[in-house]
DNA sequence: TCTATATTTCTATTATTCTCGAAATATGAA
DNA sequence: TTCATATTTCGAGAATAATAGAAATATAGA
């Protein structure tokens, strides 16, 4: 992962709302939700949810797929993956360590 | 971990120079590194980086060690593998997905 | 086609964060 | 105690992000 994809990934998920709106996902996944469903759980206006689905979307952290008339978000768990390693990789210069000895993953 | 505190530590990673300079001590673990190494190596002026420093400080992510004359920052490992288990815990409710089968951990 | 529902886009306002020079503080050494 | 080095704090300006109402878009069904 390249340092800027980073940098938006985390910032995509530095805020109240949007980090509740990706938790809610993680725990909704692998079936995923719809904005509405989202904006009513945790009380976010429709435009102002929308604001922040965009802003995942654009950090590749969920994925958005259209069934009939209803929109279902779900969480891109390989972006989130490759977040996680980023944040850790090269611990201690890979000596001494054993940093990711054992890695912490999410395989839905 | 609480929501507040993972906001507070994603915010903290959530910015170029900052997520540098957490890369690079994570890197330089568990010797750490002064401000004046780290203002030299990644460019950034000394009120900017101790502006920077104190947002880590203030999320947890790094702690401070005086020796003498120098100031010495290390990453805080614990609250980093703790934000890590905020963001991928209750993945798929608990079933199916075996999320955290193998995690994630630095241990230096 | 017309209507209802779901969601996004637009726009303006408000709020927060970043940057860096100058001044202040802390330490060790002369 | 005076000086030099290392670092932080302060302050103000510039940049970026968040919010929500109103209008636009898309879909399904009558």
């Amino acid at each position: 992962m390249k340092e800027q994809t980073a940098v938006i990934a985390l910032s995509a998920l530095a805020q109240e709302a949007r980090l509740r709106v990706f938790r809610a996902l993680i725990g909704a996944a692998p079936d995923g939700l719809t904005p509405g469903a989202l904006s009513a759980m945790l009380d976010v206006t429709p435009s102002t949810l929308s604001f922040h689905l965009k802003e995942l979307m654009h950090a590749g952290l969920v994925s958005l797929e259209r069934d009939g008339r209803n929109l279902i978000y779900r969480p891109e768990i390989e972006q989130m993956n490759a977040l996680l390693a980023y944040l850790t990789d090269h611990c201690c210069q890979g000596r001494g360590c054993a940093p990711a000895r054992t890695r912490r993953r999410v395989t839905c």
